[in-house]
DNA sequence: CATACTAAGTGTTGAAAATACACTTTAATT
DNA sequence: AATTAAAGTGTATTTTCAACACTTAGTATG
């Protein structure tokens, strides 16, 4: 039996950046004059690499976010491996491979990680490198190459059930934060409405939810509490 | 840049099978002689095997379990990749490596799927192949070779989170059953008691869990409704 | 044939959690 | 001083969860 020879593996991160204006995919514009033009328009497609021979698969996923973003330490959770033989090998995915690596038409599987980061305070630079590097807002993806759509979709059930099971919201709030800024970005990620009084109910029950000393400045309205997380009081529950 | 050449895919199965003794997982018992005997016992490992290069994910998984229970047709799942470049470099293993493979500084990641059997009516035969397979129970699994008491942790709770939120364990179960079978079951997978009653007024609520004109036969005491799934009312939720 | 054994089967009550709901407050702007 | 806009707050109701003990049906035994 010759197993896999010839065989690749990358990751794929599925980066989801939040602010007050809603929550975005980082994605890259496979650019115009390396698509053939044949297939229609340039599309998208999520950042990923080949993983190298003595990297472990997190690194691997790090080291891509790291390129495209300059930022480290992002909260990163693998969620799924895709490994469908024929993922890579839609003719214009093919097309586009052929003007980017040598080898078209060898057999990659992924593994996708998803990623977390707030875009309030510092905005990530998408792309000191490459072509267009950009925050698309989730609801507005369209079409991306290969199966990445459906990767997409991986990560955001897999981030809705870990918003709800784990406390992972901070990593997508600023350091400080109004329990409003908390209540919609859970209803945005989780797509439903909350009470405001039975939402900042259960909050109070969440020790490592912290009120600081400091309001709210320049809003012409009543200002509000601003409250940070406690790490050590994340129990991982 | 030289890329993942060399660099090696497999899946690993955790098959759990069920029956009114406990949850086991299928595991593969290395060879005394193929083993180096300078390291001590031999060793237990998960089933595994490298996927072929045109072969699907799930795929793979569904052939390892097949060459080895002869069973079609099994719930499977993947729940993770391990990636981890040193995963089978331990000295002990790289030894068992050498002995099966022609080469076993390869790095290999694995993906992770469980599978479940029901072992009532029919016990899948381990093994017409090989050597020694045999269903150990989950509570008394030793050291396993490679990181695989890792791979088999992180099936466990898969189970467990994936019997809680999702309606699979008719798949551990026979055809037919009692609803103390059924209780026993999840006490067993989540290792936590339930009162009978309440218990019960769940099942109740459960659309899927019908019973049947059949009671238990041939026991020394009030013989028990038989139920079984109807597998058409299985709301994914 | 009566008794003993064993697990099956069954309801109620109190506590806790989830839901629904509307007005007052504070600062900025005009 | 009046207006605007979101912040902040409490109670009553419903639903869900948790605790708890006796009766029943069939098998086995004397």
């Amino acid at each position: 039996m010759q197993p896999n020879e010839s065989l690749h593996l990358s990751v794929d991160c599925v980066l989801f950046g939040y602010d007050d204006d809603g929550l975005k995919v980082l994605l890259i514009n496979q650019k115009e004059d390396t698509y053939a033009h044949a297939q229609g328009r340039p599309m998208s497609q999520l950042p990923g690499d080949l993983i190298l021979i003595d990297e472990g698969l997190e690194a691997a996923a790090e080291r891509v976010l790291f390129e495209l973003t300059q930022v480290n330490g992002v909260y990163l959770k693998q969620f799924h491996a895709y490994g469908d033989p024929d993922r890579v090998k839609d003719h214009k995915d093919r097309t586009w491979l052929r003007s980017m690596r040598t080898l078209p038409d060898q057999r990659v599987i992924t593994v996708g990680y998803f990623g977390l980061v707030s875009l309030h305070d510092h905005s990530p630079q998408p792309a000191s490198f490459a072509g267009g590097v950009s925050w698309v807002d989730v609801n507005e993806v369209g079409p991306l190459a290969f199966d990445h759509n459906s990767i997409l979709n991986g990560a955001i059930e897999a981030l809705q059930t870990q918003l709800e099971t784990h406390h992972i919201s901070f990593e997508l709030l600023p350091k400080k934060f109004t329990l409003s800024q908390l209540q919609d970005l859970y209803e945005t990620v989780l797509d439903k409405k909350f009470d405001k009084r039975n939402f900042r109910k259960n909050v109070k029950k969440m020790s490592h939810v912290v009120p600081l000393d400091e309001k709210q400045q320049g809003v012409m309205h009543k200002p509000a509490q601003l409250f940070s997380f406690n790490p050590d009081q994340i129990e991982n529950a």
